[in-house]
RNA sequence: GGCCUCGUGGCCGAGUGGCUAGGCAGAGCUCUGCAAAAGCUCCUACGGUGGUUCGAAUCCACUCGAGGCCUCCA
């Protein structure tokens, strides 16, 4: 039995608004795709919580044997800031900002968004297709919409004719807007506007000759819409239908409304089966976005330079931190709730270290209790994340089982089987670094600081040994004082952790 | 204005119609030369007002408050 029979899935589906159950097209192949950044600067944290988001869904799924196809964009085609006219294309004005070509930005951030990822722990995707490189496709798109009667053309510009469309199908339904409020409330920042409604939106835009990033096409040279893409690469790498679509709750609408629009305008099937949107990363209680000034870049985290922040963060305690709470909820972020972040993160990290050296002590006859209650332990990992990836519920079994583990290591002998402990001892393992992504920090120079701080280690157990604990005391003091902590063991042995 | 979330103990945050979330902080204890780590114990909350119910923090209504989307945004 496979595990995902074992632990069947279950999904919160922005299109319903309920818990589903998970069910697959083509089990036990998953085909998801959620969206990428859009590579004008650097990503911050709150886009970062989605990534991560997404790529524990991605690791779970995976983990308990889907073979998962994820596809994760980069928009490196510019947009315009809004359909109406005058918008700014966020490509080009950096590209004008930092004095360099169009492509030259968006290698830039990509690069750098790779490296966060790295940083972070976030899993390349299995195919991460730029717009930039589908082109051709999105053209053949805007064709297929037009032929259906869905688009209409306005001085080289194509839009998605809403009205028309909904003559036929649905639009509005995974975000539940109300069309005719929603043209009400913004029909008159349109008023010189080429659309025939103010609720149609661009599928292809004509862009003049100045704008550095453009392409040909049977309407004259332009950028395609920013919706378009992510149907365009989604349709061509998962199909006409697939199964789950990820993304910030910010691009349900109009984003993801549009997406739904664009593929049934072009195909007749709505696209994704399972949506998933990731609630906001909050400040002070407020949205964290770059235009309220109020992002952190993970660099000022890590180094502690935001002016909101009193100390630096390692990537893996932020990791911890976003996972704490469910995805679907607004995680707010403080520097008391990171520190405390740390300190938890802290603990599971050093059980991680400790049941890696674990080795089975049989201890009489099995105990049954505790056999039901590691067995019980081991499941909720499993239920947990099954259930709408729930992080952190299954954080806290985690603590759970780590206390266990400091048990078994202080010397309380195991009284289960050895196949018990072993399940036990992996789960814990594979939870903490295969699923969540927690993986034991990278220390640098690992090996001569090592070296140096067993020397020290020998150094004061001769000191203790003489009893001059003056000496002792100054050796542990000064390295602590580095952020070295040293702990004595019962039987005079000695280990550090640093900080 | 429309649509939609959320409001949990000192802090962060899960959650279910009745049974301890968990983490951090704080208090005490065990261990220890002293620490640290670890373990044990304590701190027991659900914005307000009504209602449904044998029973609600969990369902419903109203109300107050905080946000999000409606324009680029993860």
């Amino acid at each position: 039995m496979k595990l995902y029979e074992q632990f069947p899935v279950s999904i919160t589906n922005s299109l319903s608004g309920k818990k589903e159950p998970f069910v697959p097209l083509n089990s036990p192949f998953v085909g998801m795709y959620s969206c990428g950044p859009t590579v004008y600067n650097e990503v911050h944290l709150g886009n970062l919580r989605t990534f991560t988001a997404f790529d524990v869904v991605y690791r779970y799924l995976s983990y308990i044997g889907y073979v998962v196809r994820y596809v994760r964009n980069i928009t490196d085609a510019g947009h315009l800031t809004n359909d109406a006219g005058e918008g700014v294309d966020r490509i080009e004005e950096s590209a004008k900002l930092e004095q360099l070509e169009p492509m030259e930005i968006v290698q830039k951030y990509t690069t750098s968004f790779h490296e966060i990822c790295r940083i972070f722990n976030i899993l390349p995707p299995s195919i991460e297709p730029t717009a930039t490189g589908h082109i051709i496709e999105q053209i053949e798109m805007v064709k297929k919409i037009m032929a259906n009667g869905y688009a209409y053309e306005v001085n080289g510009s194509v839009y998605f004719d809403v009205r028309r469309f909904m003559e036929k199908y649905k639009y509005g339904e995974l975000s539940g807007r109300n069309i005719d409020e929603l043209q009400e409330g913004t029909r008159e920042l349109d008023r010189q506007d080429e659309k025939k409604n103010s609720i149609d939106f661009a599928i292809w835009k004509a862009v003049s000759p100045n704008h550095i990033q453009r392409w040909p096409s049977p309407w004259g040279e332009g950028i395609p819409g920013w919706h378009l893409e992510c149907s365009a690469m989604g349709t061509k790498y998962l199909g006409k239908q697939f199964d789950i679509h990820g993304g910030g709750m910010d691009l349900k609408f109009p984003h993801h409304e549009c997406e739904i629009a664009q593929n049934v305008g072009a195909f007749g099937t709505s696209p994704v089966r399972y949506w998933m949107h990731s609630n906001m990363l909050t400040v002070n209680g407020e949205k964290m976005s770059k235009s309220k000034g109020n992002s952190f870049l993970p660099r000022e985290l890590f180094t502690g330079s935001h002016p909101l922040l009193n100390k630096a963060y390692s990537p893996m305690s932020v990791r911890f931190f976003m996972l704490q709470s469910h995805y679907s909820s607004t995680l707010d972020f403080s520097n008391e709730a990171l520190s405390a972040a740390e300190k938890g993160y802290k603990k599971l990290s050093n059980a991680l270290t400790t049941v890696k050296k674990l080795k089975f002590q049989p201890l009489g006859a099995e105990d049954h209790d505790l056999r039901s209650e590691l067995n019980r332990l081991i499941d909720g990992c499993y239920l947990n994340m099954s259930d709408d990836f729930n992080t952190a519920k299954t954080l806290a079994i985690l603590f759970e089982m780590a206390s266990r583990i400091n048990d078994w290591n202080s010397g309380k002998g195991t009284a289960v089987s050895e196949a018990t402990f072993n399940r036990f001892k992996q789960t814990y393992i594979d939870f903490l670094e295969q699923v969540l992504g927690l993986r034991e920090e990278e220390e640098h120079n690992q090996e001569m600081v090592d070296g140096i701080i067993q020397v020290l280690i020998e150094l004061r157990k001769k000191a203790r040994t003489d009893k001059n604990y003056a000496l002792s005391d100054k050796i542990r003091d000064d390295l602590k004082a580095m952020g070295v902590q040293l702990m004595d063991g019962k039987d005079g042995s000695m280990s550090y952790s640093i900080e």
